[in-house]
DNA sequence: ACAATATTTAGCTAATTTGCTAAATAGTTA
DNA sequence: TAACTATTTAGCAAATTAGCTAAATATTGT
């Protein structure tokens, strides 16, 4: 795995978080994504490109939109790698079985 | 569990998850922590205060010095609920049984 | 090609962050 | 209590970040 200090950055703002999981339910055009906020465009597409350049979003084009995705695939490696190389194995497994409440 | 901005700020800084992967191993005193990076004192402290406003570390004193340990148990549960809260639950499991390569 | 729609880029400001050095504080030991 | 050691706090400079508005770009549909 590379550095994931992209990655942690671009989860520290509490926008970026929002908006995946806005998108984990649906994958959404930025016009959507924006109508969610009480943010201008422009700044929803510049955290829009910091997701992307993090890795965390990946975007297609449909139509005249843009439609954007989450890699869960990608953030799910990132933090669990970060957990084994900080845990204990035994904090670990104790945590495996967690569901979102 | 309370917003985690202040977590993944944490976590955003390299030099911070150095500090994190280095107390794993051994609970130490700031001082030894700042003779392993080229990074004055007073910002290792900082560091360090900022890895604790966000609940990662605790600190203990002992003697003349202050002993600082992981909070792996917060850290585990403030990335592992994100992860449940945007990866899909097929994702979540194909990355419990990694381990660090 | 033109007009309309969706999104990004530029350029600005205010706030935050990281590093530093110097000074202050806290607890320990002589 | 005075001196010593370990750590934190203050104050400053440079870099980064998040927000805004205005302008540019890209794709679609007439």
């Amino acid at each position: 795995m590379q550095d994931p200090t992209e990655v942690f950055r671009a989860l520290a703002d509490p926008t970026r978080r929002q908006i995946l999981k806005a998108l984990k339910r649906k994958d959404l055009p930025a016009g959507e994504i924006t109508a969610m906020f009480n943010i201008s465009f422009p700044s929803i597409s510049r955290h829009l490109s910091i997701l992307k350049a993090a890795g965390l979003v990946s975007e297609r084009r449909q139509g005249n939109s843009i439609i954007y995705s989450v890699n869960s695939e990608h953030l799910a490696l990132c933090l669990s790698e970060f957990i084994s190389a900080v845990c204990p194995t035994e904090i670990i497994e104790r945590h495996r079985s967690r569901k979102k409440p």
